[in-house]
DNA sequence: TTATCACTTTGTAACGATTCTAATTAAAGA
DNA sequence: TCTTTAATTAGAATCGTTACAAAGTGATAA
């Protein structure tokens, strides 16, 4: 079978880059912390365990040459950092997140549920729409009620 | 007549701040540049030809404290700066943007347009929301056809 | 008026995230 | 193999932003 990695690797070679050894330890951090949102110093340390002799512009830059590629998304919080998020696979679209006021967790929404909007803003701003950031500011589940559930994730 | 320098004043005084020269001058900056999405620097530095003694830093400072009290909103478009946007007087919520990935452009919409969306996820998701943040990136009218017409903004 | 107090501003230093640079290393092709 | 190009490294540099210490402002009360 076919591993993830393998087919980021094929994404990396039809664009004429190679998966180093450091891309790939890159790689399998991301992979393995696929919930959480990885600042690029955040990824750098966790790279460090498996890849001891790694540079953090080396990471800096790989996080770049994925993020050009769509493989992860680089998004901000409005704290003074940029996390990146790997994307879907087969993900036209990026995902939402849910960022809590009050524990600071992020959540993700996959699902699109903008398509009306995007129409709408298509035609009536005659805008071509390429890609969308949304992001709600609020209180999580667990903060709202320590008695419910947590909801349909 | 009231003008929107008074309520400004108002919001101030209600959260026991004074509007100082250097506030004043700085807000007025935001109010003769609402259409703009102006970094601290430009602000900074537009302000300087209205009250050329100001420090960076009261920038800085007045900014924030205008974002604390709503008048203002930060928005991070992804390039490293953030920028600050008055808020439409009475908007409840923020207003999206629209980025264009070819000229750099930035409009605005003032619709609210995701009360649908914000339901499902406040239900569905059971998440309080307090604000959100959406942008969309893409192509402009102006880059799109160069034919067309200003749509309905 | 003068003294006092809290708030504000100033310029500069410090900080932290990110990018650049120069030197080195690794890989790929001839 | 040799040559050429791409990638990596450590550390310096840069840039936006924040923190700090000193000075200024303005109101209140003796």
């Amino acid at each position: 079978m076919e591993t993830r990695i393998d087919r980021i690797k094929k994404q990396l070679h039809a664009a004429s880059y190679k998966l180093t050894p450091q891309r790939e330890a890159t790689v399998r951090v991301l992979l393995d912390h696929e919930e959480d949102h990885l600042s690029a110093e955040d990824v750098y340390l966790l790279v460090k365990d498996i890849a001891p002799e790694i540079g953090l512009a080396t990471v800096y830059r790989t996080l770049e040459l994925l993020t050009e590629l769509k493989i992860v998304d680089k998004i901000n919080f409005g704290d003074g950092v940029s996390r990146y998020d790997l994307r879907q696979e087969g993900a036209a679209h990026f995902h939402h997140h849910l960022v809590c006021l009050e524990c600071g967790a992020v959540d993700e929404i996959q699902e699109d549920l903008l398509e009306d909007v995007e129409n709408i803003v298509e035609k009536r701003w005659n805008f071509q729409i390429k890609d969308h950031r949304l992001t709600f500011h609020g209180i999580c589940w667990r903060c709202n009620d320590s008695s419910s559930q947590n909801p349909s994730e």
